[in-house]
DNA sequence: ACATTATAGTTGCGAATGCAACTAATATTT
DNA sequence: AAATATTAGTTGCATTCGCAACTATAATGT
């Protein structure tokens, strides 16, 4: 009756992610890159030219690791930078051939863990337990702005 | 349209995730102990006298990760090891009194956080979260295991 | 009983990340 | 337009973690 009875949601979740990265990162292992990378190509498939700020805005982490990130993501020849023209200060990120040449593996690793998370469950339990993650990392990330000095 | 389209699990999880570690680490800082120490202490006020390795198992963390956590808590005098006598390997793990009469804080710390991060849903939709974050863990385990050598 | 194997815990190493301090460029104020 | 403040990006630092190698004890096989 006591044991494992503490399953608090920040526990799980640190559990699954724990497990994600590890796994993913294995996958990614071949080429070169790290989950976090991963998310920050997954940005770039749908957007060109956008600052490292931003990127690190839609992903919410600190922008030294947007730097770190993006500085590993060009070394392996996935994005280049090409800083802007208006504004000198800012890079703007762009994929590159080789990284499209590599969207569908990336694409067919990220279902793969996906669905090995979400086994055994009903496709509508998927869809709650979706929303139910974004309504929590919302409520996550306004509380950390809040934290700070937000807006 | 495009814009946040890429929601998946895994993302989502490990932004709540990396929120969660910056609140709670924030939070504990007075006690100088990490989350990772937190969920240690936790399973400790359940269980007397358990192993390190076992403790490991339970949040499954790396051994390594429990040997670190556990060296911390011993040095701000939150646990004490014994040396099993039955098996001098072992090293078995008791909260101290300092420890018993800081419960009541991380408790509050932990659910003051479970509840920012479930503001909003119904009881039900809590409810229902839980359920499916534990059974992601379990496929989440379950893959981790079958990807070494597991049983 | 002795040799081999397995197990609990520790330590070194490399990778990752947030924070804070810094640089260079732009924006704002007066 | 000169001085000040803000912003994008980089770098140093401290912390954390998994993996792999190692030590010591204990368990198993012959």
């Amino acid at each position: 009756m006591s044991k494992n009875q503490h399953r608090s949601v920040g526990k799980l979740i640190s559990t699954i992610n724990r497990a994600s990265e590890i796994h993913i990162n294995n996958m990614l292992k071949p080429y070169g890159i790290s989950v976090t990378q991963m998310h920050f190509l997954m940005l770039l498939y749908q957007q060109e030219g956008v600052t490292q700020f931003e990127l690190s805005k839609q992903l919410y982490v600190d922008k030294a690791t947007a730097t770190r990130a993006i500085q590993n993501l060009e070394k392996e020849e996935l994005i280049i930078r090409k800083e802007s023209t208006g504004d000198r200060r800012q890079n703007l990120v762009y994929v590159t051939e080789k990284a499209q040449s590599l969207k569908k593996d990336i694409l067919t690793i990220l279902a793969g863990w996906t669905s090995i998370l979400t086994e055994g469950m009903s496709e509508d339990d998927k869809t709650i337990l979706l929303s139910l993650l974004h309504h929590a990392t919302t409520n996550a990330i306004r509380s950390k702005k809040s934290e700070k000095g937000e807006s």
